[in-house]
DNA sequence: GACAGTATATGCAGCATACATCTAGACAGT
DNA sequence: ACTGTCTAGATGTATGCTGCATATACTGTC
């Protein structure tokens, strides 16, 4: 899912300098992203999934780029657990498109996902706080 | 690995009510948390692995505990990677430990975490605002 | 016809987590 | 002697999230 704006564009094989803990596959390891922005998206405009990528790209100022086949992956998911519901579009020309929509569970999920991530804030703040510390009382 | 302290202590199939973000396995989906933190109590004293996991709990005022077998399993990986160092501490009565230090690079892995995990720390943020602004804006 | 953009979807590899289970020494209680 | 608990290390397995590659298909442009 999301890239971060900001760093090199690094091109097919160029991961060569990174260090394990940015270079790492899977989302180098940060938490899960992709659920809580399509939540995010989907409270601002219900939308297909093409669609709603760019809304997160708009809403984070740019800083979250997900990846299409994981946020449809995510679609489905959450429309299997009831979180959102989707219609085929119809009577229009072009590709086909699925609108989804946030159902009331959704908005509790949503809801839930900001004490989640708020935890997260803390949790990671909390740890590089620690290594922070510890990192000054070792040079000193 | 963290569970977090103050859930309540879900015996062996408890996991009944609880919503999907913050029932899932795997974490939950929250970001690596396990190699940043040992690093932390490494940077703190050089110890055995069970050790640390206490250090851990330590530095995080008990609201980090990792699982024990995953712990191992980073130092492990983190040697291989030539981040840490490990020997059989000699000479002792009762299970043996493997006492593990950190290198200079190790030192500098815990700079790049520090990094890692502000931006973490800032994205949940920027997310979790959104999701709320969102919200807000859903009321009205 | 070739190509780019829109739109949805699947396959795969990699990392991280949680829970269960295993070995093994030391020690206390019965 | 048997049982249980704590310490200490390690592995197996299931689940989940991510990123990248790839496949399909419609539309409009060159």
């Amino acid at each position: 899912m999301g890239r971060i704006h900001g760093h090199e564009p690094r091109g097919p094989g160029a991961a060569g300098g990174m260090r394990p803990c940015c270079r790492r596959a899977g989302g180098g390891g940060r938490g899960a992203l992709v659920e809580p922005a399509a939540l995010a998206a989907l409270l601002a405009k219900s939308a297909h999934g093409y669609d709603l990528r760019r809304e997160i790209q708009r809403m984070t100022g740019g800083e979250l780029e997900v990846d299409a086949g994981g946020l449809y992956r995510v679609l489905r998911r959450l429309e299997d657990e009831g979180f959102v519901t989707s219609v085929w579009a119809e009577g229009d020309s072009g590709p086909q498109r699925r609108d989804y929509e946030l159902t009331a569970e959704g908005r509790e999920l949503a809801e839930d996902w900001v004490a989640h991530l708020r935890e997260r804030e803390r949790l990671s703040g909390l740890l590089a706080d620690s290594l922070s510390a510890a990192m000054k009382k070792d040079t000193e």
